[in-house]
DNA sequence: CAAATACAGACGACCGGTCATATATTTAAT
DNA sequence: ATTAAATATATGACCGGTCGTCTGTATTTG
């Protein structure tokens, strides 16, 4: 990797802590490459606009976790209950630390979709991306041990995934963890056989 | 109504509307004043800040709602199941019209709960009593007919709630109704007996 | 005619984005 | 290997514009 690399990567790091916790509206320029300790002329040498910036940070986000989830969803030593469960709390991302960072996806899709039609599209391809992930292994699930519930995996995935979402969602406002116990706890009815 | 309070709610409800679609802070007070024809200069005479514009905001869209929802909830001519499928069906809000507005709770919860710990604390307060309305319903239709799930009302309510939340996001990105179709679909799964 | 309210416009701060200049790197001739 | 010209990269002061807020004046009200 380039040194040229390196920095870019480093400030999309930064920058993408600083705009997961303020949004997109709320970070500034100045405020990604103060956290990066960059000059501020340098940004425009790596990104053409602050969209685009976002665009990227959301491509690398997603990359990484997808390179970690791979593992985890394929991983065929654990049964596919096991593997959602656990895909479900790795992921809970930067509301792990201290509750503050909330999905940077869902922030993203919140306050941006109506506003820039570019991150709209990336943020829906990657909800996709996810929610087809989740059908996959609930599929495998249903072939191998059954399914509790008889509904289309791709009914059930979508509404898994965006029930996640929303708990991430409350999560940020409550600062706490209940709404991830809510979801791990009923999400063996609908998934487990009886 | 005074001619004061019908100027002071006209500004909320036009604001409202842009700030549910644009965001806080993609959203200035002279957004506000344009959407809803009134000068600048009165905009402080109302709201000591924009910050305080966006807490009223966001009071005056739950309360609406929750007069509306009272009766639903409340309504025992109805069975339970129906009224919770509806009381999620009719709170879609600015999603409905054109799929564009999303829910201004969300967007607030997502963009704001770190910047500003007024509206986190009043974005939890609302959650929390929209969870527990939910809560009542399950617990009468428990007593009434049974649940096909043995666990806590307020687990189940609290799943449910933020489930509904999550799909509402999703519905800004993918502007499609695909995303409530799915949750209508499995709420029956969790909700009603055999 | 006071007192209170409504308003226009100004304020300093900061925004996303640009650009002339400074610095570093490469190239080529000796 | 050294040097100097040529080229590429890095940078922070700067741009027009907009931000949230406030102040001074006009208008309404009792």
């Amino acid at each position: 990797m380039s040194k040229r690399e390196l920095k870019k990567d480093h400030l999309l790091d930064a920058g993408l802590k600083v705009m997961a916790t303020r949004g997109y509206n709320g970070t500034s320029i100045q405020d990604i490459v103060n956290a990066a300790d960059v000059p501020k002329g340098s940004f425009y040498t790596y990104f053409k606009s602050k969209e685009d910036f976002a665009i990227e940070a959301l491509e690398k986000v997603t990359e990484e976790r997808m390179v970690q989830n791979r593992h985890l969803l394929n991983d065929r030593s654990i049964c596919p209950q096991e593997r959602l469960t656990r895909f479900f709390v790795d992921n809970i991302g930067g509301c792990e630390e201290n509750l503050n960072g909330g999905c940077f996806i869902g922030n993203m899709c919140q306050e941006m979709s109506e506003s820039s039609e570019a991150i709209r599209i990336k943020v829906r391809q990657m909800l996709r991306n996810s929610t087809q992930a989740i059908e996959d292994v609930l599929e495998e699930a249903r072939l191998k041990d059954g399914l509790k519930s008889q509904l289309p995996s791709a009914v059930l995935a979508e509404f898994l995934f965006n029930a996640w979402e929303g708990t991430l969602m409350r999560m940020k406002a409550s600062k706490c963890r209940e709404p991830l116990n809510a979801f791990l706890t009923v999400l063996p009815e609908l998934f487990s056989k009886p």
